[in-house]
DNA sequence: TTGAAAGCGCTACCAG
DNA sequence: CTGGTAGCGCTTTCAA
């Protein structure tokens, strides 16, 4: 009883014309006159033909989708901007696909060697992630376009986008100093991601730069922080609030993501610490919750509609011209509650 | 400069060995020769070969990536599901093709459409959804295994994943009753989503039952609350206790979301009311963030990773068997602080 | 403009 | 077990 998929030969039979013809029409390659246009349209119509895409590209050599490689999907941060990328993608009948590498590197490298076997002349996006410079250069000897997003690193022949990391910081630095705290800690992720360590190196930088004494020692890493970090964050602010007087920790806090700055708002809470009162508290990123939580969360935005759209236009550029490119895109302080 | 494709071909060439044989030893299809198996092995490090995706599927009728096609991936509800079953799809070597509709039916069915022209035997998860039900049956003709997912819709020849949602609003409604609310509110989200739907319609059974009045009245529902929930539900309960006494609005609110009762809190939090003491709120779903919030979101979970591995097994037994299936899956009231 | 024919890179089948 | 060969469904020459 299983349908026999309709095929452009059928089509073409059933037409009365050659497929050449029915391509063609279909693609509009090489324009078709009326009477056998009509006729192949009646065609499709009344064989309920739908092209085959894989065959498409097999033979065209010229995929419309996109590969996306995140460290995961649970991160709003990265859902926003595939989120708003998808929407480009989508109008212009591009799909999208994902995967996910749940930070960890080994298998980063088996996903991006498994995109190998994708078509010449696609395009991959790879956020983050580290250690993968071979198996990215494998890629683009393979013709593919591979866009590197939210990350330092620099591969040849790869575009890349990226907010800006260093100057954010020095103005959140300032900020808190100006609004009195007098210490400061950075609450961060595992620091093999180069974007957190930019933040990270930038924050020694800055605390040195205006005044403050030893920031090494203000630096709060934890590895278990890139994971679960809502949990994980919270159980070390917990841990670090039980097992310190308050005076002995900073004053105030900049958490390298909002989760981790929500997490540990939690965990001052409990305690029956207030915020900003006790500690202030910033984070990076700018979630969608953020500004709906209690006390509203002061952090630095990254526009993520905007990360989305940039994505999307680079993917467009480098198929039409081929040539690679690099762009800062910059981050936005929102001053809200919490510090 | 640029590097040609390696094929197939060249590796058996260079192996001195015919393709078939070199796609044997890929496939495991039937057992290869030591020596020549070690050949075709040195080759494709030699040539750096990988195979052609694409091709292998034109040619095996046989395509190992799910479609996925969700309302948008802003919601945490999806992207833990499907984070879920990306996980479970990546083991097995299988990649997950995501697209979103953004609520709006026209354009799931244009997306559906575009699906129809994937391999005949690719799975297609549809997540919600209304108003689609011509389009599904074109793809089951296909011969495509679709599962609807989250949705009471039935369609035949189609495999279904869902919460059950009549008991839990009944638990909830006696939960709020037993806790001392005298008066109960619903606030939902479009009401064209069938689970949206039945937890209204459960609402105002559950309320008749426990012996509230009027539940009818007791339903506030509004379009907006579907997109971009957070801003929208804070916006209408902001709205709400502008233009009415505390007394006349309901003790308690039952969310159809944890978006929207976050949302909520924070339009009460401002008005200077508090939480459970003047309004007390409980959501659906159990977000990551409803457990760190301020305070604590009571609320319906729905176990996410239960739901995306349910997803995975049914893709692979369909696949198998061939057979379709009804699944339900349960949701657990969390009780925390919010009410 | 159109039809015929030659593949895209691979798997499946067949004979040996 | 192996090599040869016929396609999967489509696009793209190329002549007509």
């Amino acid at each position: 009883m299983t349908k026999k998929k309709v095929t452009i030969t059928q089509v073409a039979k059933y037409a009365g014309v050659s497929v050449g013809t029915v391509s063609n029409y279909l693609n509009g390659t090489v324009s078709v006159s009326p009477e056998k246009a009509e006729k192949v349209q009646q065609a499709i119509n009344d064989l309920d033909y739908t092209p085959d895409a894989l065959a498409s590209s097999l033979r065209s050599k010229n995929s419309k989708t996109i590969y996306v490689l995140t460290p995961n999907l649970r991160n709003a941060f990265y859902t926003n901007i595939i989120s708003a990328l998808m929407e480009y993608a989508y109008k212009a009948g591009y799909s999208v696909n994902i995967s996910g590498y749940e930070y960890s590197d080994e298998r980063e490298r088996k996903q991006l060697r498994l995109l190998g076997s994708c078509k010449q002349g696609s395009s991959v996006i790879i956020f983050n992630g580290y250690n993968d410079e071979t198996e990215i250069r494998r890629l683009v000897k393979k013709d593919m376009h591979v866009i590197l997003a939210d990350r330092q690193t620099f591969v040849k022949n790869t575009s890349s986008v990226n907010y800006e990391n260093h100057q954010v910081v020095f103005e959140l630095v300032r900020l808190l100093k100006e609004k009195g705290y007098q210490t400061i800690g950075l609450m961060a992720e595992l620091t093999e991601l180069e974007n957190i360590r930019k933040r990270r190196d930038s924050f020694i930088e800055a605390m040195h730069y205006y005044g403050f004494k030893n920031p090494e020692e203000c630096v709060f890493e934890d590895k278990s922080l890139s994971l679960d970090k809502l949990r994980n964050s919270y159980l070390y602010m917990k841990w670090l609030l039980e097992h310190n007087k308050k005076e002995n920790l900073p004053k105030a806090w900049i958490a390298t993501s909002d989760y981790l700055a929500i997490g540990m708002m939690r965990a001052i809470n409990e305690k029956g610490y207030s915020i900003p009162g006790d500690f202030g508290i910033v984070g990076f990123d700018n979630l969608d919750l953020s500004g709906y939580i209690n006390p509203r969360l002061t952090t630095a935005e990254q526009d993520q509609e905007l990360f989305g759209k940039t994505l999307w236009e680079v993917v467009k550029r480098m198929k039409q011209t081929g040539k690679t490119e690099q762009i800062v895109l910059p981050q936005k302080i929102i001053i809200r509650e919490s510090c």
